[in-house]
Formats: C-alpha cells, sequence, structure tokens
RNA sequence: GGCGACGUCGCCAAGUGGUAAGGCAAGGGUCUGCAAAACCCUCAUUCGGCGGUUCAAAUCCGCCCGUCGCCUCCA
C-alpha cells in the first residue's frame, strides 16, 4: 500500500512518490522570531515533525529545510516587525532575532520536535534573493519602481491556482494605500527600498534595500533542495498570498514547477476563535508548558487530523494529558517488567501476531494522510491486550515483552514521539528514584505489620509531592 | 461580498457507498486492608435540516441553516 497524502495543489489525495525515490525533500514555511511562540506554532510544527519522523520510519532520507524569518515580513503599518521588536525592547534588531530564535528552538525541543535539517536564515541569504529577483527582471516577470522592485501578476496565468483566487476579484479589496507605485494592486514586493533609518538594508543594483517576505523562501528552499521538490508546507493561513506568492516568483524564474506537494495544516483556535493578542487570548508555549507536560501537549495536537482545525482549551489539554497519562502507561509498565533478570526465555506466537497486526494498524492509519488521531486509536486498542496481559497471573515470556517493547518505541516514541524514552521525565534523575524506591519499601513494612496509618501516610505525602503509587500484583510501582 | 474548510454521543475525534473506531467525562461491577491503576458491562437505530440518486448514504447530488479560516500581518 503507497503512502497517499492530500494535496492542497490539486485538492485531492494522492500516492506520494518523491522525485528521487527514498529521498524526500521537504520544506516548511518557519517563523518570524519577533516573540515568543505560541500553541499554533506548536500545531503546525509538532504536525510536520511527526509527518517527517514517519517518512523517515517509513526508509525514506528526508532533508527538512524550514527557514527563520528575520527581515522583510512587514507589519500592515508597513514596519518591520523584528526592527518593531528591537524598538519595543530597546535593543539592536540582531537581538531580538536571537533571543526569539533561541526561544523557538527551546520550545520546539521540549515539544520532542526534531529540529530541520536545515534552518537557514533569511538576512543570510540576501544575495541569493537579489539574484532571483535580477533574474525576474530579465524575464520580463518583475520591474522596478523608484528602487523597489516588484512582481508583475499578470505576467503569470497561473497565478491563484494554490489558493483558487483569481486576479481579477482581488483587485477589489485591495485597498487605495498599498497600489503607489504598483502597475496591478495585486503586484507584492520582491525587494523594498530602505531609507537609512531602517536598520535592516542592504545593498542591492536598485539602490539600498531590504527583500520582501515571500522572496525568501523562494531563495533558501531551491538553494537547498533544487528547484523543484517534493512537499512544501506551512499553515493554511499563509495559503494567500505567501504561498501563492512563492509559487508565481519560483516558477516564474526557474520555468519548472515549485513543490510537487503542497501540505498545509488547520489553523488554531482558542475557545473557539482565532489567537491574537488584541483579544488576549495570545497562550505562549512557555506559559503552556508552565502547567501541561509536553507530551500532553503532542498528544493534544496529534488527536485531531493536521489538515483540520483545532480548538484549544485548558479543559481539552487537560483531557488530552488523561489521554496520555492511558496511552503511555502500558508501555513503561512494560519496560518496567523488562528490567527484571530472571525472566523466562522465549516468546508467545500469538501476543507476537498481535503486535504485527497493531503494526500493520499504524502503517495503514499513517499511510492515509498522516491519519494520527486513527493511528493513535490502534496505539489504545492495542493497550487494552497489552493491559491485560500484565495483569493477568500467566508469566510473560522476554521476547513477547521485548516486541511489545519495540512495536512502543518505534510508533508512539520515534513516529509519533508521546512515548519518551524516560518514564518519568520530569524526574530529577536517579537519586530521587531512589529516594521514592526506599519510602515504597519502607511502606511495604508498615502494611506487613498491618500499620496501615503510617503505610498510607507515606503513599498520602508522596501524592502531595506529585508522585503517585500503585499497589499491584508485582509490588508497588510509582510514577509522577 | 468572494474563496476555502467544516458541522458525527455531554466534550474531543476517526469513518467518504455496505449498515457508526478510539479518547475524556458519566453509571454499574471485579480486584484491593483502603485507595490508585487495570479489566468487564452500560452509554449515538443515528451522523446540522429538508429533498433527491441508489438494492443500500454519515458517506454522492441539490437547496437551506450554522461555525471557523482566508481575502490586510499571522504557523
Amino acid at each position: 500500500m503507497p503512502l497517499v497524502v492530500y494535496n492542497t495543489l490539486s485538492r485531492k489525495k494522492e500516492d506520494f512518490k518523491p522525485i528521487a525515490e527514498g529521498r524526500v525533500r521537504m520544506y516548511v514555511c518557519g517563523p518570524t522570531v519577533y516573540d515568543y511562540s505560541h500553541i499554533g506554532h506548536a500545531k503546525t510544527y509538532v504536525a510536520f515533525d511527526t509527518i517527517a519522523r514517519y517518512l523517515r520510519w517509513r526508509g525514506n532520507a528526508v532533508r527538512y529545510v524550514q527557514n527563520i524569518t528575520d527581515v522583510g515580513h512587514l507589519l500592515d503599518t508597513g514596519e518591520d516587525r523584528i526592527l518593531k521588536g528591537a524598538a519595543r525592547e530597546r535593543v539592536e534588531p540582531m537581538e531580538i532575532v536571537e533571543r526569539y530564535t533561541r526561544a523557538y528552538f527551546e520550545d520546539m525541543d521540549a515539544l520532542g520536535v526534531q529540529r530541520p535539517d536545515i534552518s537557514p536564515r533569511a538576512s543570510a541569504h540576501v544575495p541569493e534573493q537579489i539574484e532571483i529577483v535580477k533574474t525576474l527582471i530579465e524575464k520580463g516577470s518583475a520591474y522596478e519602481a523608484d528602487g523597489s522592485v516588484y512582481f508583475d501578476v499578470s505576467s503569470f496565468p497561473a497565478y491563484g491556482k494554490l489558493s483558487g483566487r483569481k486576479i481579477e476579484e482581488l483587485e477589489d479589496g485591495t485597498r487605495e494605500t498599498v497600489r503607489g507605485e504598483k502597475r496591478h494592486p495585486e503586484d507584492f514586493a520582491l525587494w523594498k527600498s530602505a531609507a537609512p533609518e531602517h536598520i535592516l538594508r542592504w545593498s542591492s543594483p536598485w539602490g539600498w534595500g531590504f527583500p520582501g517576505w515571500h522572496i525568501e523562501c523562494t531563495a533558501m528552499s531551491t538553494k537547498y533542495l533544487g528547484e523543484t521538490f517534493d512537499i512544501h508546507g506551512g499553515g493554511v493561513d499563509n495559503i494567500f498570498p505567501h504561498n501563492e506568492c512563492e509559487i508565481a516568483q519560483s516558477e516564474a524564474a526557474t520555468g519548472k514547477p515549485f513543490a510537487n506537494y503542497w501540505l498545509l495544516t488547520g489553523s488554531l483556535t482558542v475557545d473557539g476563535v482565532k489567537m491574537s493578542k488584541s483579544l488576549g487570548n495570545f497562550v505562549t508555549i512557555k506559559d503552556l508548558l508552565k502547567k501541561h507536560r509536553p507530551e500532553a501537549v503532542r498528544f493534544f495536537v496529534l488527536s485531531g487530523h493536521y489538515r483540520s482545525p483545532i480548538d484549544f482549551s485548558s479543559e481539552a489539554l487537560e483531557a488530552a494529558g488523561k489521554g496520555w497519562e492511558r496511552l503511555t502507561a502500558p508501555a513503561f509498565a512494560v519496560r518496567e517488567r523488562l528490567r527484571s533478570p530472571d525472566l523466562p526465555a522465549g516468546s508467545d506466537a500469538a501476543m507476537l501476531k498481535v503486535a504485527e497486526e497493531a503494526r500493520a494498524a499504524f502503517v495503514s492509519a499513517m499511510d492515509d494522510d498522516f491519519n494520527t488521531p486513527l493511528a493513535m486509536a490502534g496505539l489504545f486498542d492495542f493497550n487494552k491486550i497489552i493491559n491485560t496481559l500484565l495483569n493477568g497471573d500467566a508469566p510473560i515470556l522476554r521476547g513477547t515483552l521485548e516486541a511489545i517493547d519495540s512495536f512502543y518505541r518505534e510508533t508512539g516514541g520515534q513516529v509519533l514521539g508521546v512515548i519518551p524514552e524516560k518514564a518519568s521525565s520530569a524526574a530529577n534523575g536517579e537519586r530521587e528514584a531512589g529516594l521514592i524506591r526506599l519510602l515504597i519499601e519502607l511502606r511495604a513494612e508498615a502494611r506487613k505489620r498491618k500499620d496501615f496509618a503510617a503505610g498510607d501516610s507515606i503513599r498520602k505525602r508522596l501524592a502531595d509531592l506529585g508522585v503517585t503509587l500503585e499497589d499491584g500484583k508485582e509490588g508497588t510501582t510509582w510514577k509522577l
């Protein structure tokens, strides 16, 4: 069964065939680093991280490029976002860039998002951007006007093919203020001239200025992935104008298709409405992680399909946290069992078959346009069987436990990233674990004496510290 | 106004022609010194509404109602 993906360009599901078999080149629009990352970023980048992880797990060599926008992305007031941040915090623009780039990676690391293979910065690729602008002028797709350069949309008939817009319809909605020196209101800037007060500016054939927002993605994606590559990703809210402009300028410059598959994530709302600073419902990843474990955030994101919109609320995240506990409990329990030195050798054929079937169900779900909700449902089904097995009296053979463990590690661990390596990631190392085991032993002795008051007191006080004890057939286990 | 996505149990969410997965919450039971966890049972004759196509529709078509996103910066 082939991997099938929904291609926004064709508006239907297609078999995924990379240009070079076994190699996938993907580009995802990255953040503009002028403030802390928010939960919308979390949704988009966890989704693409999972897609990249799955493609790798399926045996592809993936090159994942995700830009860092540190220049040229303007607010509707015409101000550069980076410069605005610098003025707000009274520091150099590049300090802003550095500060929020680091914060971005901290947040992504916390969420288990594996770093892209290349994270190119727009400001470090200005020469490449200038070259493309020159090419576009030579080919008659762009024109200079008073030190700025604009893309001539009328020169590219396919403009609108991704977002389904028509040029004629766009004219009406365009505001007077942005017309100015453009020939057509829907033309967009490739290069903007900048006065000396504008700190972020470079010398170009058209004088001092800075690159337009869209051109960086063309420059950096084609530089590292080639003129035509496999997957272009991003949030659906960038489909217009950003993605549309990328296609126009890239294909006009190279004369070749830009990206073969467009994968766009659904947007995220908070309590039913779009997140925005003015509404006061802006949630940063840092704030979120103060209250919730990172795996719960990942679980929340992956419990909806990447193309669907999701609505964030505290209740939803708490439910996700509980779901995550149930999802991971048997996986950790199996690992705990495997630490036992005297497990009977061999394996149970029926259980190996169950694990094989679960793996097949997982692959079939993920092969269908990365259907993570369905894939996780499959893990829950598998859990039911494993929980029953763990609760039973029959001894479990080492080979069986190993097969179960490797299933969890691959699907929940390597691909979905919701089952971490260590059962208690929040635990403070071995010393803390040792102390807890010591208390468990003391409690066991008290209970042997039927001194339940002492035993319950230990359990209660550990619970107050966030450590939950669970008494089972194999003794007491703990979790945070 | 235009473009797009969507409306499935109290909440979240799969399913896109063959007779409604899974999670959270809720109720009952088993186990337990008591818990917790786990397991078992219950929980949508029904998929926004109305028509149509079909042997058969949540799934296809039409109309209507509603929600969200984009059209100006956003992942």
